[in-house]
Formats: structure tokens, C-alpha cells, sequence
DNA sequence: CGCAAGATTGACCGCCCTCAATTGATGTGG
DNA sequence: CCACATCAATTGAGGGCGGTCAATCTTGCG
């Protein structure tokens, strides 16, 4: 696994943007809103091992959402193939990343399958986090999330709150429509923000 | 690859679904509308070789749209882990399958890490269908169709029609919007309906 | 023909978008 | 420490887009 970090070293672009994270042993760290990777800089795959990623790639005006990735799926791993990362990736959350690269070639097997059907799942939870009312996306964008950090099933989940900016984009809704909707959701009672902008959910993340 | 045909044969759910496909040497042809496979059922995966294939999964009431697939796009690949389909995939245009896999380890790696490294470009993709306004989105999926069925670049690209439950599905609207849109879009002249369930577009797919 | 599924059209209204202004949180330099 | 700039979040007013329900028309097929 060595070499996965003595690789890392010699990355053109990465510097700046890498510079958040912090290394301890073979994992980076990223807090919150560090910008993990931009769309056509030189780099590896990494496996999501905490946290939340944002992708985005290059839309006609500006970057446009694109996926997100929660612990265990596999981002940047088109560089296997073109090198360079066709997406930018954003820690939603507080973030830890492991170099993803198997030894044998059972092992690389074996974890390619399991990236690929994972990103199937991906794709339809995200879908889902774009139909229905608005009410209903971000009660489900809050389970999803819910999932992503492992709640505890004997209490009640807390997630971290992200920016309306993230919510209003991954949902396809209006910052203002978020903003309002979180409201309604606080005054029926279904969540109860906290201190040190954290969010209780009091229904079940199903 | 033959063994990929032999092994077809005793798949037990697979008879009355796969009954619609015809079979010429290794690859299987659908008609429009056909179920290809099933979440639950066994079976293997395969990849796309013309047409468009819609991916549900099971949701609380019913199927809940779940992506797409275009020409090029993996299927199934959860079976090599799971040996069972986790979606159910039906036949949007007229479809032609091939059985995926490979045969040296080096090929099967390569072949994977395309279907991977594609896999995050669908969802990106699939997201934006389900963005901006009910106009944008059923013109993005015409062209994401126009490209699915590789449109002539030196003619207009002229596609095949959907039903409109399935437009609706995957762009998060109501067949009735999608019917009064496609007027809308068809008054200004955007597009042209032609005979046999034909649309022309009037605007290049980019 | 007669049935069923799909598509169209109309009327109504509610949800969400849009624009705008204000407040709050955060960081920076004097 | 405060003034200031910047970004994030909230709140209000208004209107349009799309959802919802219903009826009608079209298409396909046995």
C-alpha cells in the first residue's frame, strides 16, 4: 500500500486543493467544504471510509451536481483508465479517504465488482432524492445521510447540517424552497436542529 | 463465449421474461417494452449493444424509476457478487444484449474499470434529467436519446418516442406535463412528430 | 366491433420559483 | 476590539409552472 502514498507525492494539481487534508498513516483527512479533487487534475481512486462526497462536473455554466458518495463507494476511479478525474469532488461532511489500490489481481477483482455494484445502488438513492415534494426529498436526503455516518439504531439519528446551497443542489429544489421547508419540517415536529448545527431526526431514516 | 449462451438455458426465472428476446449467435434481441430481467431472478450480466434499457428497483409502493442504460452500459454486474438481479430492466427501445464477460483476467480488469468509470458519467447524466424546468428536461432526454441510438451528425437526429409514463418516470413529471410539454415543444417548433412514433429534433443534442 | 391502455385537453389551485430585502455568521485588517 | 466585507440563511410578496382530478379522444389488438 506503500506506494499509493509515495505516488501521491508527485501529483502536478494536487497541491493546493490536497493541502486540507491531513495525512495519518495511509488516510487524508478533509473537513467540511474542502474541495478534495477538481475535474482534470492528474490523481488516484480513493475509497469513501467516513463522511459525505458532492460531485460535480463541468455543466455550460458553471459545475452542475452530479452524484453523490457515501462510505464504502469508490470516487475518481476513471483515473485508472484517462488518468485524470473527470469530476470535482466536494467533502459535504467531515471526510476520510483511503487510497483505493488491491494487491492481487483476485483482490482488484473482487473490488472493482464490488464498486460497480454499489454504483448502481448510488444512482437510484440519488434519483430518489429528486422526486417527489419537497418535503419528502429532504426528509430523505437527511435519512440517506442518516445512513452515511452509521446511526445508531438505539437512538434517535443526528447528522450534521449541510450548507441549504448543497441541500438546494443535490435536491433540484430552491435554496429559499429548503430553507422554508426546513422550517415547516422543525414546526411539525419531524426534526429538531440542535447546538453546533446538528440535526435530530425524529422518523425513521427508511 | 459459448459458455455464456449454455448457461443461460438454466436460469429458473428467466423463461417467461427472456421469452420475449430472440437469440441470434450470442446476443439477445428485445422489442419495446419487453422485461429483460427482474429484481430476484438469476442471472448475469450483460451489456448494451443498441437501444435503451430503464432500470427500476423495488420501492414502497411499487417500482420506483431507478436509471438508465445506453449503448455501452453495464447491466446486472451486481449478479457476479449477489448471483441475483437487484432491478428489474425493461426494454425502452428496441434492445440488443450480449453477455459480459470476459475471458483473460487482464480483460475482464479492463472491462470493468470502463464499466465503472461509465458508471459515474450515467449518473451525472441521469440527474440532469431531472433538472430545471419541464421543457429542459424532456429536450436533455431526446438528446440523451438521439445520442443513445448514434444520430447521424450530417442529418437532424430523429428518434424514436417514448411512452410518455416512462418520459414522465424518468424526468420526475406528470404524463400529463409531459403531454402538454412535448405540444409546447412542438408548437415552437423544437420538434417535429413524424409517422410511425418518430420525433425530429430541431436542435442539436449537446 | 368492443375492450383496454395510452394520450390529450380543460379547469383549478397549490407548491415552488423568482426577486428583493433583511438578518445572522464568519473572517480579516486596521 | 471594533469596523467592515463576505457569505449564508431567513422572510416576505407575487406570480407562474406543474400537480391533480376528470372527461374525452386515440390507438392497438383480440
Amino acid at each position: 500500500m506503500d506506494e499509493c502514498i509515495t505516488a501521491d507525492a508527485n501529483r502536478p494539481v494536487a497541491a493546493s486543493a490536497v493541502l486540507g487534508g491531513t495525512a495519518i498513516t495511509s488516510r487524508i483527512a478533509f473537513e467540511r467544504g474542502a474541495t478534495v479533487f477538481v475535474a482534470g487534475m492528474l490523481g488516484r481512486p480513493w475509497r469513501v471510509v467516513e463522511g459525505l462526497v458532492r460531485l460535480d462536473r463541468e455543466g455550460l455554466n458553471g459545475p452542475e451536481f452530479g452524484g453523490l458518495a457515501r462510505v464504502g463507494d469508490v470516487i475518481g476511479a476513471e483515473t485508472l483508465m484517462f488518468d485524470r478525474y473527470t469530476y470535482t469532488a466536494v467533502a459535504l461532511l467531515p471526510l476520510t479517504l483511503e487510497p483505493w489500490c488491491h494487491g492481487t489481481a483476485i483482490e482488484r477483482e473482487h473490488g472493482l465488482l464490488l464498486a460497480l455494484a454499489r454504483s448502481e445502488r448510488r444512482m437510484a438513492d440519488v434519483l430518489a432524492l429528486r422526486g417527489g415534494r419537497a418535503a419528502e426529498r429532504i426528509r430523505r436526503l437527511f435519512g440517506y445521510i442518516a445512513e452515511a455516518i452509521g446511526y445508531r439504531d438505539a437512538q434517535t439519528p443526528c447528522i450534521p447540517m449541510l450548507r441549504l446551497r448543497d441541500i438546494a443542489d443535490i435536491t433540484g429544489l430552491q435554496v429559499e424552497t429548503v430553507s422554508r421547508t426546513i422550517s415547516q419540517l422543525s414546526d411539525h415536529g419531524e426534526i429538531s436542529p440542535l447546538a453546533r448545527r446538528q440535526v435530530q431526526l425524529n422518523y425513521s431514516p427508511d
